[in-house]
DNA sequence: TAATTTCCTATTTATTTACTTGGTTTTTAT
DNA sequence: ATAAAAACCAAGTAAATAAATAGGAAATTA
């Protein structure tokens, strides 16, 4: 169980998509915006969370991701590990051969992190962080952005390129 | 609090003074060879270990370091703590902005987490690592080795080119 | 048929870790 | 005194990873 913003990224998106649950699905470029974080490396982390059967993708107009399973189902610390490939907590994870062949002084220890770190995002889904006030107003707070957007959106959605926009941001 | 392998490294460091507490101060040299990381790199670690008055560096032949309080008083979090620097869990750790000014969705859930591992590492000293029958043993193995070492050493000690050493590894 | 979206692959840039190099100072022992 | 052993110091390099970019192909809808 490695911490980076890659994880935090996905949590954040996911939770995107959780919060949009029996509506319409959400396009990342969507999620781009609101969360402020760039399309093509949302495309890459939903490439791994498709693989983990987190999120469904559906193609077209239209489409966009919806979560894989219930935001019930969903705890954070499988957001992450689908997301950090190798959290092997760096060299002292899984196996017990960081130090020729035998384990390192303070091994223990970081295993025991690594498994309180686990249960801890473990026992938190979606859906316990959808009903947290905090996560709520923020989520309020966006909403009324996204709304924002799509009614400026409307007149300037044509203006376009060779299939780039242009204008906007 | 950031978890990355230079804090593992800093508290094996660490933890390898706390088992000569009392005794010879001990050579970064012999910590490089014992727990296996690059002496400069040991160098550098030890540089904020200092500033944090952590460890107290004595010069000389027959110098080394000790620890700069007891092992019962250091806890894992501020060895961590004064390795690593930006430990703001990127981006979103002491303050509220990382969202155009206001909070990101997932913002409680890091800090809170932060505060769990924080929570946890500051409640293990080294003292208490050092009373654990694992630590026991690997560090009775590295002991072993260190003497060897030693007694091998002994003669091939003066070999040196230039002042650098040659042989060894 | 055109627009929208996922999906895919490769490359680039930026950041951070980890390591390296080449010193200087201080202290001890011969 | 001198040499060796150590801490101390300052740059620079290499490698890994994160994050972003670019340029498409395929699927789906209107």
């Amino acid at each position: 169980m490695r911490l980076t913003t890659k994880g935090r990224y996905a949590v954040t998106a996911m939770l995107d998509l959780a919060l949009h649950e029996g509506k319409q699905p959400v396009t990342l470029q969507d999620i781009a915006i609101n969360q402020e974080i760039s399309l093509s490396y949302l495309e890459q982390l939903f490439a791994l969370l498709r693989q983990a059967g987190l999120v469904r993708g559906i193609r077209g107009p239209g489409g966009g991701y919806r979560l894989g399973q219930s935001a019930g189902r969903v705890s954070i610390a499988e957001i992450i590990s689908a997301v950090d490939e190798n959290s092997d907590m760096t060299r002292c994870g899984g196996k017990a051969d960081c130090q020729q062949g035998e384990e390192c002084l303070t091994h223990e220890l970081w295993t025991e992190l690594s498994e309180k770190i686990y249960q801890f995002l473990d026992d938190i889904s979606l859906k316990d962080l959808l009903q947290r006030p905090r996560v709520c107003e923020v989520a309020e707070r966006q909403e009324g952005r996204r709304k924002a957007a799509i009614k400026q959106g409307a007149a300037a959605q044509t203006v376009t390129f060779d299939g780039h926009s242009i204008g906007g941001t």
